[in-house]
DNA sequence: AAGCCGTGGCA
DNA sequence: TTGCCAAGGCT
């Protein structure tokens, strides 16, 4: 949970989580709808489905036994260097370094590199660096001690050098160039993004369509179905000649950050009538080119199958104009 | 190896 | 309001 993820919102989601799954076992068993509830706002769905894989990784390949050294546990899905690291040095001593954003910025004030210490080659510098630095004593609490460091008082803006226990050794410090070390990550310029979000409404039943998506934004995850705004005239004319449906387009946008997208949506309600016709869903979505399995749900519980914030804003907005 | 992916919090 | 970005990993 706490990969590229603030530890602040992470806590309080991750007490839940193992409340519900307190085992390897439990977590490799565990429903995907379950996982994606307990998931929840956390965004990244792909860690969340690694995280069951890993689980089933080591019940299944590895019959429940933890793997115990870095190496082995950078088989597990899910389980990159910093987890990795993490793990081994914490729970088995091992002397390997973990090299996360704060130890990054750490040793790149301490060493005052101004340049190229996000690529991978600079943190695989890093990484070398500090893991001839590992005390043979207690090499988790090193690692977390230099990552308290840098989220404390060697932080991204207004560092506490007056109380940094490593001030003579910093040759930022040294140089007065804390303020160009690290340098910014380097970040792709924002692109704006128009889009519909689809809500099929069955009223007969007063059900709701939710679809797997395969592609495209929310990618894997469950959700309703969306098209790019581009796209939207034509999908309009097909339901124009399906004479069972009308459809509505709500007055009112919502607007989405995913990454660097800043995303305009509007979300157009495709209204099933009480006297539908002989149309299949399939065809129906075939016709629509959303090649999306889905599932109609009470609109009562919508809300409780829906795990990502795009989902919310969408579904908000149609029990507003419902 | 660079590009990609979600969200909430904070300045 | 807008921009920035976090205890990264996968392709």
């Amino acid at each position: 949970m706490s990969q590229q993820t603030t530890l602040a919102v992470v806590v309080p989601k991750f007490s839940e989580f193992v409340k519900h799954l307190p085992t390897v076992y439990d977590l490799a068993a565990c429903d995907q709808e379950i996982l994606r509830q307990l998931w929840s706002g956390l965004g990244y769905y792909a860690r969340a489905r690694n995280l069951n894989k890993g689980a089933k990784f080591i019940v299944e390949k590895l019959e429940g036994h933890f793997p115990q050294s870095y190496y082995e546990w950078l088989k597990i899905p899910g389980c990159g260097s910093y987890t990795a690291s993490v793990i081994a040095s914490i729970c088995f001593n091992e002397k390997v370094a973990c090299v996360d954003g704060n130890v990054v910025r750490v040793v790149s004030r301490l060493l005052g590199l101004s340049e190229d210490v996000w690529s991978s080659s600079g943190k695989s510098a890093i990484q070398t660096y500090v893991d001839q630095m590992i005390p043979e004593e207690r090499p988790g609490d090193f690692n977390q001690a230099i990552m308290e460091l840098g989220a404390t008082v060697c932080r991204k803006s207004k560092p506490l050098c007056l109380l940094c226990p490593i001030q003579k050794e910093c040759l930022a410090f040294a140089h007065n160039c804390v303020e160009i070390c690290p340098p910014k990550k380097p970040r792709r310029d924002t692109v704006d993004v128009e889009l519909f979000a689809l809500v099929f409404w069955r009223k007969a039943t007063d059900t709701v369509a939710i679809a797997h998506r395969t592609k495209g934004f929310l990618s894997n995850t469950v959700g309703f179905p969306l098209i790019p705004a581009t796209e939207a005239s034509e999908v309009k004319q097909v339901l124009q000649s399906l004479l069972h449906l009308q459809f509505l387009e709500l007055s009112s946008k919502f607007s989405h950050n995913i990454t660097h997208h800043r995303i305009s949506g509007k979300v157009l309600v495709v209204q099933e009538l009480e006297n539908p016709s002989i149309t299949t869903e399939s065809v129906l979505w075939r016709e629509l080119g959303l090649s999306q399995s889905f599932d109609w749900v009470p609109r009562s519980v919508v809300a409780s199958k829906l795990s990502t914030s795009f989902d919310n804003k969408v579904f908000k907005l149609f029990a507003n104009y419902k």
